[in-house]
DNA sequence: TTGACAGGTAAGACATTACTTACCTATAGT
DNA sequence: ACTATAGGTAAGTAATGTCTTACCTGTCAA
């Protein structure tokens, strides 16, 4: 479960595909392979990076291997991401009063 | 101002620690680069990923130039990893059913 | 004007990533 | 038992990322 950094493995455009599709529900390396253009392995790979960052689970059924959405991770990038809101905000107000005062 | 990825900007912890000292008020090179083990020029080069992806602003005063945060492509990871709340709040949910449900 | 300071850029070493194809095991169906 | 399906792993390669040192320009201060 732990090792990898979450921020590292939503870095990549394919994880973050996959973990959008995953929000459907759990699906097997087939199904979640078909949606991109580089090859099955590929994929695999990458599930591995999102497996060890814990943000999807694998579990074998029959011969296919489901994976699953874990999104408890991301509540670490949403903390670190909040703590900037109030710079944003206070950008925002600062451009309003800038507007304001033009007028 | 575009061409970077914001995602990958914040992948690196180093990148993610200069942005969290900018939370301070703009500053130097000079004393961003104080605060890592690694050589200004690699500070630099870090600057430059945030520049590109627009979490920061340059502006040169005197000799020094002042790195300034800009926090606004922050809201595209927000709004990326908000959309994943209500997942998490439902496994919360089933959670504190599972645990009731064995009272 | 000469020297110290601030900092960007170039070039190269080295590590890491992201792909590929080839191969392997396990399961399901006939 | 045989064949097809599902998917992980290995090995190799190409592309990227992250450092370093060396070098350059621009600015301040004596």
């Amino acid at each position: 479960m732990p090792g990898g950094d979450v921020f590292l493995a939503i870095a990549s455009p394919v994880r973050r595909a996959l973990l959008d599709t995953l929000r459907q529900g759990p699906a097997p390396v087939r199904d979640l392979a078909a949606d991109f253009s580089i090859s099955r392995p590929a994929v695999s790979q990458h599930l591995r990076v999102l497996r060890l960052a814990d943000l999807v689970s694998e579990s074998q059924v029959g011969r296919e291997h489901q994976y699953r959405l874990n999104p408890e991770p991301l509540q670490d990038v949403r903390a670190w991401v909040t703590s900037y809101e109030r710079f944003w905000k206070e950008r925002l107000i600062g451009l309003r009063d800038l507007l304001d005062s033009g007028r």
